[in-house]
DNA sequence: AACCAGTAATTGGTTAACCAATATTAAGCA
DNA sequence: TGCTTAATATTGGTTAACCAATTACTGGTT
């Protein structure tokens, strides 16, 4: 073990960051119920000893998770069911970072699979030309060598567009970029055999034109079981 | 069909979200590409004749989503891996606005029952204790008469810790609200029958200390019914 | 006493100026 | 010629001041 990896990395705590705390700590202590208004900028940041702007940043990403509403010229209230607030906010500040490897795979296993069981279901003629197109752009890359990643990616942003399913091709978008960030020597799909994944992109387009569920559902398990399998890595 | 329902909503395009739409373009058109550091703040502000507060505040939400970095002092760069940032904002700016409900539920659906089997396969004696603690609590708002929302939610959340999967429990704390907020004369399980659904509850509760995934999943689907049919109305 | 009009104070929205850290350039030295 | 160093310009960070819309208040009228 080199002494290195002893460090951690550095927090930077942004103020914005330790005022929505602040907030935060307010609303899940009581003092701040849904509906109430809280205090004008102004006062908020002579309290807090900070710029306005930095009081409105706070706010702002606030209204971002929908925990208030500002309102022009009038106040800002707090608008949430609470839970969210809480929960959401419990993570620390952003929603996103702190997952764990496995959760983010295993989530986008199971994203996937209903998928593109919903495309195989409603997938339209459009849909099919869509996908193939796709399909033929990552062949392109993968013919000329390349990993063609964000290609790879395309095809199964493709997919949950056909599912019809608007939330989940959304969730995809969160999960799927998330897991290429940690893991970006890789392709989207699996370890580096590129026209294995191909063939298997091919599979699972076959079973999609053919309206097959069960059959779609288990080529897009097999496809990912490369990623799946390096959990433990 | 009254003349009220002919208006639209009116839709506030705040500076900040035209400005986004500008790098958006930018980004997609390939004339920024990642790792390239885009024009500093006073420049932009002053071609798209706004202040530079404007500015910062799309750079920040583009920093939210993680299409671009910004250095202090030395200038902002474009991050993504381009169809984030693309795909992202063509459901305009916010990510979860704009969905239609059916999908919503669809997914909400989709969630829970994995999420519930990955609860009963993996649950600790811990959770176990939570799980009840907050069925106590739906309990007792339930026999007092109340609707009990947050309650309700929170058993469904506590399910989401015991699956281990913390991104699971973060996509379900983004999707369950949402459906509050379009449906919040219901509760959140089913169709005003709060005791039905107290037993409901008790039944998934059964088979996750049973460790029965099958089992807890129909259970959990049966609970949902009420939600899903109601999808048509 | 209740209500309305007009005014003053307060609100978030917006802009401009200032600051410190960084990157760049140019000059000086080996 | 190549490197170091100092001066300068540029960057995002931060604050303070200004603006227009809203709200609260006061005084007068009915």
């Amino acid at each position: 073990m080199e002494v290195i990896n002893n460090f951690r990395e550095i927090v930077v705590e942004k103020p914005a960051d330790k005022i929505i705390k602040q907030i935060k700590q307010l609303i899940s202590s009581g003092q701040l119920q849904p509906g109430d208004k809280l205090p004008p900028e102004r006062q908020l940041c002579e309290k807090l000893g900070v710029g306005r702007s930095y009081v409105r940043d706070a706010i702002r990403k606030l209204e971002f998770y929908g925990i208030v509403k500002t309102l022009p010229q009038s106040g800002t209230v707090v608008a949430g069911l609470g839970i969210t607030a809480l929960e959401g906010l419990i993570t620390d500040v952003l929603m996103l970072e702190g997952h764990d490897f496995q959760s983010l795979i295993e989530t986008r296993l199971i994203l996937e699979k209903q998928t593109v069981r919903l495309a195989a279901m409603r997938r339209t003629a459009d849909d099919l030309i869509d996908l193939e197109k796709a399909l033929d752009a990552y062949r392109a890359k993968v013919e000329n060598g390349k990993q063609g990643i964000d290609e790879d990616l395309m095809f199964h942003i493709r997919i949950a567009e056909a599912s019809k399913n608007s939330v989940l091709k959304s969730l995809m978008l969160i999960v799927t970029p998330d897991i290429l960030t940690h893991f970006t020597e890789q392709n989207v799909c699996g370890g580096g055999k590129p026209y294995g994944a191909l063939e298997e992109h091919m599979t699972i387009l076959k079973h999609i034109q053919d309206q097959d569920p069960d059959k779609a559902e288990l080529a897009m398990s097999a496809h990912l079981k490369g990623i799946s399998s390096f959990k433990n890595a």
